[in-house]
DNA sequence: TAGACTTATTCGGTTTATTGAATATAATTA
DNA sequence: TAATTATATTCAATAAACCGAATAAGTCTA
């Protein structure tokens, strides 16, 4: 593994990244780590699919993930992938900006979401009081 | 084309990057223009070969050619594709140094290596005299 | 333990990339 | 114009990636 031509493993990392989907999974990974069942709400793949994306991204060494009850949290194991990004992103004159044009849902049913949306009402309570 | 989703053009980058031939191919157009003659004695791949990784790279709009009599020199046309690759590398922990490991022929027979021989061996043989 | 829920894996058909071999094209020189 | 030189293109076989469908594997709750 570590004997392969440098070229070869660098490769290897623009290979990871060479597919829009997987791009646009990192970017949501870009603040916080996320459960696949809010990729998925977020993003509109279907599951599986998600989960065959992210299993390269593991392979390719980028994500990591943590099991929480139900949910597995993936999380962006090596953040100097966004610099990659960013940098491609600035050769092609995108802003930093569009790359949040992901699709907000209505409802993301996954628990970190749920929790803050419960944090808003109660605070949407107090403030109505 | 400009109508295509931001990560899918992101994608198109760095699929012209995944493959290790073509990350050859920059390296050597890293400091300087080269002819495809040049390529083919630094790096040993045939000359078909060579032709077909750099079609991938011109389409991508990574190199631009000019022509210059019989031979057709190719230059990279968006320089901030270094930025790109010394990033990548970095997350590797490779050194930039390691980059220049491509092979170093005995004798490169392209017209820009020969004029710089011929220089040399004048200046050498002023320096005898 | 049964059932519900989230995520992962396997399978298979389709598309796309890779790459060697042969050949074509374009510029140059004699 | 014919031969030469450098480069590009086409073709075909193999390999790899893609991705939908079905199903498996963990985990929690009742």
């Amino acid at each position: 593994m570590s004997d392969m031509q440098d070229s070869e493993r660098l490769a290897r990392i623009f290979k990871a990244l060479m597919h829009p989907a997987r791009l646009d999974i990192l970017e949501i990974l870009r603040d916080d780590e996320h459960c696949v069942c809010h990729m998925e709400a977020h993003l509109g793949y279907r599951q599986a699919y998600i989960s065959q994306q992210l299993t390269v991204l593991r392979e390719a060494g980028l994500v990591d993930d943590r099991r929480d009850g139900w949910n597995i949290f993936y999380r962006v194991s090596e953040p100097r992938v966004f610099n990659l990004i960013d940098q491609a992103r600035a050769m092609l004159g995108i802003s930093g900006d569009t790359a949040r044009a992901a699709t907000q849902p209505a409802a993301c049913p996954c628990p970190k979401c749920a929790a803050r949306k419960n944090a808003h009402e109660k605070q949407s309570l107090v403030t109505d009081v």
